[in-house]
DNA sequence: ACAATTATGTGGTTAAAACCACAAAATAGA
DNA sequence: TCTATTTTGTGGTTTTAACCACATAATTGT
């Protein structure tokens, strides 16, 4: 495992790479394996590990008694997932957890985390003051997710969520991580009135695209 | 103060009213009255301070560019707001906190909390903890929001809404804290448009409501 | 108790997006 | 490379909710 990378993710900063090496050990962390499209948690699960995306990424939706999908996210290599459910024992899960790539989890048990050690692994508060913080983030995340839906067109909220991942990424040619079906259950709109809306947008030179890369003009108002 | 009541709240829960006191005093945190109406925090402000709200309510709202005011949630007494913003240095808020009734706020501030302080207060890291356990629940109330609002009829919505609320109370007959208006900013719909589905939902018989108070005729499919 | 203000319901119109079907393009697998 | 599968775009139709205007009901403040 590199311990060094682990070092860097938000979860674990500010330990160092021992600290880190033997938290795992002494608290029993496992890493896990899936390809592309697994199931990883499914709603109604009840889980008390946070899981740590090594690498690859994972998806977060929720398909409602109708057959709707929604998804609520994507995390990156580096971010965590169901880390709110793990720290409330016993909270089903609202949400299903997908490979979105094939990818590699750590799992962090938080009862464990939460119980001071035989060792006293000296970096236990600084991870849960980390938690703390990552934990703030996703509320963050969450509510970013909740304005990108809160418009009534499909345009405001593709421009809710471009405009966005323009200030994110730094540019205003932004690559997403969603095909055009992904892009609408995120957006919570139907996927075929979200390609023509794009289409509209792009013959009025609001924007470009090819796949799943946008550049935005910002002048066109 | 009343310390004994504040030790029943989710962020203090574990400490004694000793602890609380001389935490209280020691980390300087201090209380604040608002009308009903008055603006306590304004989207763009920098926060570091957790409101604990004492007594009456507070609404975290949104308006966009456009003037469309989005309500993502109310928080009842004991119930704590801007806690994600405060954790994290210098973060704007993306939200407004309104006094959604006369409420007094005990400010809790972050960075202090963060640093063991001089006289190593006991419960200093039950306070991390319990922080770690109410953001999680935020998360959840904020994936909860989430659901209400991705059914494409107004009707889901409500029913997403409603049955939640029903779960809460443990009874079908629910008092919610909006009036129409805000309800309709909750569920991200016209008011109007609102109204009127209530109104098509009573003629059906799915449910019947006064003013707030709505019952749910669970039978009527 | 009254006036002023605010909240709610309702009708009518319009705009928008959902929904359906299908063709074309792109991708993946053999 | 060829085929099968998936993804994307587009036209057409229907449903739905936004939007506007206004009447009525309820609430607030004096």
């Amino acid at each position: 495992m590199n311990y060094k990378w682990i070092a860097r993710t938000a979860l674990f900063r500010g330990c160092t790479e021992q600290d880190i090496e033997s938290i795992c050990r002494c608290l029993d962390f496992g890493t896990r394996s899936y390809r592309r499209g697994d199931v990883i948690a499914l709603s109604g699960d009840t889980v008390s590990d946070i899981g740590l995306v090594l690498s690859g990424s994972v998806r977060i939706e929720n398909n409602d008694i109708w057959g709707n999908k929604s998804i609520l996210g994507i995390v990156e290599s580096g971010g965590v997932f169901a880390e709110a459910y793990a720290c409330i024992p016993n909270e089903p899960l609202m949400v299903d957890v997908i490979a979105n790539q094939d990818c590699e989890i750590l799992f962090v048990n938080v009862p464990k985390l939460f119980q001071p050690c035989d060792n006293s692994c000296s970096c236990h508060n600084k991870l849960i003051q980390n938690l703390v913080i990552v934990s703030a983030r996703k509320n963050l995340h969450l509510t970013q997710r909740i304005f990108h839906t809160s418009s009534k067109t499909i345009r405001g909220r593709l421009l809710s969520y471009f405009s966005q991942q323009a200030a994110i990424q730094g540019s205003s040619k932004i690559k997403i991580p969603f095909d055009r079906q992904q892009l609408a259950d995120y957006l919570n709109v139907d996927r075929s009135a979200l390609s023509k809306e794009l289409g509209k947008m792009k013959k009025e030179g609001l924007l470009n695209y090819h796949k799943n890369v946008f550049e935005l003009n910002i002048h066109n108002q």
